[in-house]
DNA sequence: GCGTCTTATATTCAGGTCGAGTATAACCGG
DNA sequence: CCGGTTATACTCGACCTGAATATAAGACGC
């Protein structure tokens, strides 16, 4: 298609002192059996990533063919989520600039093999799943550690303004949960010691409390996918991304469940989801859920076109 | 503060063939005059960037001191918008990233210069300007030329679908007007060969009808603030960013009016920011305004602490 | 100094959205 | 055929939001 890339000659490029390295870091999302999950490649707790080369002609096809020689898994949506510059690595003197990407795929194609596993997110963050209650290790274990930690500033204006910031982000004072906040919850953390990262792995106590590490900052950036996805469930219909093509509602709510980290009330969902006629039925059921059989659907592309922005505004509530 | 940064050496860095350039590109606004307004320098119609080296603390400082040395304008509010990466420039062989920021100033600050210039932003986006109404180069001009594009095409299909977005994106249709398109209507008039960096330039009657042009895609990043800003203002009190210290109600609603491109229900608009509390009486008042003295505000910048999401969502509507 | 103009500020009303609860329908397994 | 289970439908009230109207306070001309 395109000539232009193939007319590229290797070496040709006139490097200098201030030319840097580009790494592309995916967070490739599928939800299994009501978990969501995150495409790690090996054992090693690492998110796949490769550099940017010349023969790449974007970022985001750079991006594919890493994560598909990586994990051989093939992708779908994908949307940038930022670019940072680390401080320079181990004495090279040379920068890397790391842009990271959010992906989700299906269901189906997200099976196991020996280059790639789909890790639990809530493994790396406890205590971000509340489809259950709230986790009991926020109050016994995250608060009173993170009070600790405010009262051991050294002056009172940061005492004050520590302890501000944990009590929004975790909802201490006035018990309001807000799902969207993973990110500063995680950095939080991290500023107060408490994540295996920012320990330099050795304290194992650390890491029990507050979730699997990752290398170098690739937790960080998962939090930092969770937090959009999160957010961008709301107002853009890209859940069904994650869905198969088709669908029970019930199924399509205990997906937003799964990403939310929270219960949805049932009756709210169902008439958000059909007065923003975001689905059609098959005409079909299925009789899998055991009790009366569930209408199956499936996603209106059509919406896409339609309308420029679809709203999936969910009902944040309780069941 | 920070010793990592001085233990670069230059010249030290390891160079291959898939080394690469960044480069750094500022969209800074300010409003003065009811009259939104971006930074450019000189009178070549171009943003303020320069490369990420290697003396640059992280990619924000960097932005920081290209935009000051280059116009002498001290940045404050600042955030990322996208990254993305340039075909090969002019066959050198090495590709470039570009990493563009929106950044917001105040007016006060907004001084021209000689190196400096504050350029509309309806000077280069025209049809963008709803606040007297639809802009008549809308019907008479936009929709025949994008309609004529549309019916160019080869199949069925593609016209179609070049009918459709046109009409979502620029609400022939419905005369639904969506402030937050202004990427999708330049895209779409790029593809239309109607604006100037389409046309390399040389047909300067789609220069008069579309809008002024800036060099590269410098005009389609500005696009990107622009739909950013306007997003952002609904949910987030950025607003701020751009009023001086002191200001009335319906100064900050001209601001937000013209950021929109469109007028807001004047009654509503007090109700939503009081009722926030964003905002605090300074206890004075002003007789500037011709009629009754107005009260004067101040933005309570403890809402950015107590709140990690403090709305500003504008009412949107029509006067 | 008084009426009029202009802008600021306050109040009211109706339709829609949203959280929450309750009721009915359909299939399964014993 | 009856209880258990899940699906689907309907209802209610609080609150948000668009829209219009009414009142207050200064400036200005005569």
């Amino acid at each position: 298609m395109d000539d232009h890339a193939k007319g590229i000659r290797k070496g040709t490029g006139v490097s200098n002192a201030n030319d840097i390295k580009a790494d592309l870091i995916a967070v490739v999302v599928a939800v299994n059996d009501h978990e969501p999950r995150v495409l790690t490649i090996g054992r090693a707790n690492a998110l796949p990533s490769g550099p940017f080369e010349l023969g790449h002609r974007s970022l985001q096809s750079g991006l594919r063919s890493w994560v598909e020689e990586q994990t051989g898994q093939p992708l779908g949506y994908i949307e940038q989520l930022y670019t940072f510059a680390d401080r320079d690595r181990v004495g090279t003197g040379q920068r890397v600039i790391s842009i990271s990407y959010l992906a989700l795929t299906r269901e189906e194609e997200a099976t196991q093999s020996d280059r790639r596993r789909w890790e639990r997110w809530y493994d790396y963050f406890p205590w971000e799943d509340h489809r259950s209650g709230t986790p009991s290790i926020l109050s016994k274990v995250l608060r009173p550690r993170l009070l600790k930690w405010a009262d051991s500033a050294g002056d009172n204006e940061t005492r004050r303004e520590r302890r501000q910031r944990s009590a929004v982000a975790f909802g201490f004072d006035d018990g309001t949960w807000n799902e969207e906040l993973t990110l500063q919850r995680y950095e939080l953390l991290y500023e107060a010691a408490m994540v295996g990262e920012a320990t330099g792995g050795q304290s194992s106590a650390a890491r029990s409390v507050a979730g699997e590490s990752m290398i170098a900052d690739h937790r960080r950036i998962l939090a930092t996918g969770i937090a959009r996805l999160r957010s961008k469930i709301k107002y853009r219909p890209v859940v069904f991304e994650l869905m198969p093509p088709v669908f029970s509602l019930l199924q399509l709510q205990r997906t937003v469940e799964a990403l939310a980290g929270r219960l949805l009330h049932k009756p709210n969902f169902r008439r958000l989801i059909e007065q923003q006629e975001l689905v059609e039925q098959t005409g079909e059921t299925t009789a899998d859920t055991g009790g009366r059989p569930a209408k199956l659907y499936r996603f209106r592309h059509a919406v896409l076109d339609e309308r420029a922005v679809a709203g999936t505004k969910l009902p944040l509530t309780r069941a």
